[in-house]
DNA sequence: GGTCGCATACTGCCTTGTGCAGTATCTCTG
DNA sequence: CAGAGATACTGCACAAGGCAGTATGCGACC
């Protein structure tokens, strides 16, 4: 017996009640909106669907375009079930990952140019992240207009966390160009910018 | 031959260059520190530094407390290296997870108290993770006082995507208040919403 | 008509990482 | 002197990532 469905289980489910989807389709369907908050290989994706068909929640259809095979898969009311459900349930924890920032936290094994290079890398990587997400807001019609309400409310928050990044960036960046070196910052008022956090309303 | 370390790897070696420790303190330091922008499950802490004396970029000393082993990890000279050399090294993308956000996409397969009650679970998450960052930005004595500076650029931006975070789900939790349904936003300009994300500076 | 490049549609395999359970010992407190 | 919580790990099963490899379909261009 398949143990528990995992939350990239109900990702996969809440595109499949949307429409019926071939793999390769839902992995690029996954790159377009989960992406931004649900990150997951495309090689997971092959894989997710065939465990939601052994758990009932799924059906799989063969089909052939041409000699090639494809299997599309649709959900079931036993899926449709599941998935509200699920909605109940305690969201996980969110979590981060910035390779960057692990260079920035132990900037001082290297140099102020090694630092101000990472924050470069950084500011670029978000610009670009804002990019994409100014496009996908500026889509007149998406495949879904009927879910244009949700995806909007998503797209907001995508927006207000890489906008803050990006201003960070930029905000480190004129600070460690107040520094002496990345082990000496110099008369940087270390102590004041801690104090702005602790002072803030809640 | 061990394959090329993980950013996990040069993450725990960060840490050594600051001192040797044993990998149960390591983990309580990585959780108060790393763990912001580069979260590992402590198992695999445990692991890591393995690999690290197996490479050659530290070295391990058995030591006793009474009777119970006790292994001390130590940076070697090719480990200071190794991580000078890393840090030139463009950083992987970011990557955020969020089950939470995976449920509001999907909230149009519940009711809207649903979608209400995940905003809340969302709205605490958050406010919780800023009370602990502003703790940390007011302790006056750090275990490293020669890296507040650092700890204070990373902890800067942590602070504001939580407040960014924060500040959505209180926005959000007001906009979805207009609401007929989940699958009907009434009279919600979607439009407007989308349009402030184009119309933005760079 | 042929072939080149890109899209479609997967599978295998190895490594990384998570979560949980289990096994000790040490130290402090009442 | 017992019990609670901190210290210090290991084993195992499963989730997930990354890369390479294998096809076929289809449209563009010569």
């Amino acid at each position: 017996m398949p143990s528990d469905p995992t939350t990239t289980s109900y990702a996969v489910l809440g595109l499949l009640r949307l429409r019926p989807w071939t793999t390769y389709e839902l992995a690029k369907q996954v790159r377009r909106s989960l992406n931004w908050f649900w990150p997951r290989a495309e090689r997971k994706l092959y894989d997710e669907p065939k465990r939601l068909v052994a758990d009932g929640l799924a059906t799989a259809e063969e089909g052939f375009t041409g000699k090639r095979r494809r299997t599309t898969y649709a959900i079931t009311d036993g899926g449709r079930a599941a998935l509200a459900r699920w909605l109940d349930e305690p969201p996980a924890a969110r979590s981060h990952e910035s390779e960057g920032m692990v260079k920035v936290f132990f900037a001082d094994a290297g140099d102020l140019d090694q630092l101000r290079t990472t924050l470069g890398r950084l500011e670029a990587e978000a610009a670009e992240r804002l990019a994409a997400l100014a496009e996908l807001a500026a889509e007149a019609e998406g495949p879904f207009p009927e879910r244009r309400h949700l995806g909007a409310l998503c797209l907001r928050l995508q927006h207000d966390q890489e906008r803050a990044v990006l201003d960070w960036t930029r905000w480190a960046r004129t600070q460690v160009d107040t520094w002496r070196s990345t082990t000496d910052p110099g008369r940087w008022d270390t102590r004041a910018v801690l104090a702005t956090m602790t002072e803030e309303p809640r």
